[in-house]
DNA sequence: GTACAGGCAGTAT
DNA sequence: ATACTGCCTGTA
């Protein structure tokens, strides 16, 4: 099944399923099944229900398709939690309409939203991602949750929740591997172990602040500078995070060489947009400064732009 | 066969 | 602080 749900809107048009995000989830048959940590959470579409506008035209014809929210096992209104409901989208864009680029780009992708990821899951997940691409992580984290997670069964069809870090801690690096995650399953253990041996209090970084909290990731294998903001943006609540991939280089290369580039930064982008850990730490704070603490969805809008910009292949 | 994909750690300079 | 290297694995 092609893998195509790039941001497709989830409720028409408030809220967007990203899948530069959350690598788990899949639609089948309009509705959508996604993992999240222990649960699996349901999505269905409800036929549209039709309105007129409260003129009383009949011309002006209002459609609007409702959606169902169920997870297994139950989780109170979930949707709320995962989509970031309570997140000032209005507000938001107003703080980074400034930008002439994101203004563009935010009134056409309205309604994307960043996930909020269980954090245990987020950290797999982004340790998976270094050096691959979507499919292979999509890949690794099926291949995992299979060997290692609890089946479910909803509505007649198999479902794996993810895999405990107690699971993944007493894994043999061989069974890890044997999910196609390949050197990364060393880090793996590296994130599991440092969670078990409660080297990483999980539960308290979201309490503390981004730097604090950044450096504290950054102390375990295999968590660099760009995985340690995804999931501080996506599993921990810091907003003010700006991971810094191949796509966003890509796109600050293209539109804010302006804004990087200046005397006093003394930077200069190198033309096949990797960066040294010095400048991804440099220029991070550059644009965080600049687009301020939303800068996680200036973020997300980018690289919804810039992938759509430069021709993509999912 | 080779290049490449949402990085990172290790080493040398 | 930067440059360079190797790394699992699947696809083009």
């Amino acid at each position: 099944m092609p893998y195509n749900f790039f941001a497709e809107n989830v409720f028409n048009p408030e809220i967007t399923i990203n899948s530069g995000q959350v690598f788990l989830w899949e639609k089948l048959d309009h509705t959508w099944y996604g993992t999240y940590g222990n649960h699996i959470l349901k999505i269905s579409q409800l036929p549209f229900e039709q309105f007129y506008s409260d003129t009383g035209n009949r011309d002006n014809v209002i459609a609007i398709r409702k959606y169902h929210f169920e997870s297994f096992p139950e989780m109170h209104n979930w949707q709320n939690w995962v989509f970031r409901l309570d997140d000032d989208i209005p507000e938001i864009f107003s703080c980074l309409s400034s930008d002439p680029l994101l203004a563009k780009t935010m009134s056409r992708g309205y309604g994307l939203r960043i996930m909020r990821q269980e954090p245990c899951q987020c950290m797999v997940s982004f340790v998976c991602s270094s050096n691959t691409n979507i499919m292979m992580i999509r890949k690794m984290l099926r291949n995992l949750s299979k060997k290692f997670g609890r089946r479910l069964s909803v509505d007649g069809r198999d479902f794996f929740t993810f895999p405990s870090i107690k699971t993944l801690h007493e894994a043999e690096i061989s069974e890890l591997r044997s999910c196609g995650v390949g050197y990364r399953a060393k880090a793996i253990k590296a994130v599991a172990k440092s969670i078990v041996n409660h080297d990483l209090d999980i539960s308290s970084l979201s309490n503390d602040s981004y730097y604090e909290a950044k450096n504290a990731l950054l102390r375990i294998y295999g968590i660099g500078n760009k995985i340690a903001d995804c999931i501080l943006l996506f599993s921990l609540d810091k907003l003010e995070a700006f991971p810094i991939d191949v796509w966003i280089a890509r796109a600050l290369e293209r539109h804010y060489k302006s804004v990087i580039e200046t005397d006093f930064n003394n930077i200069t982008l190198r033309p096949d947009s990797k960066l040294t850990p010095f400048q991804y730490v440099r220029i991070s704070e550059i644009m965080r400064e600049y687009f301020g603490r939303y800068s996680g969805y200036a973020q997300q809008y980018l690289y919804y732009y810039i992938r759509e910009a430069e021709g993509l292949k999912w």
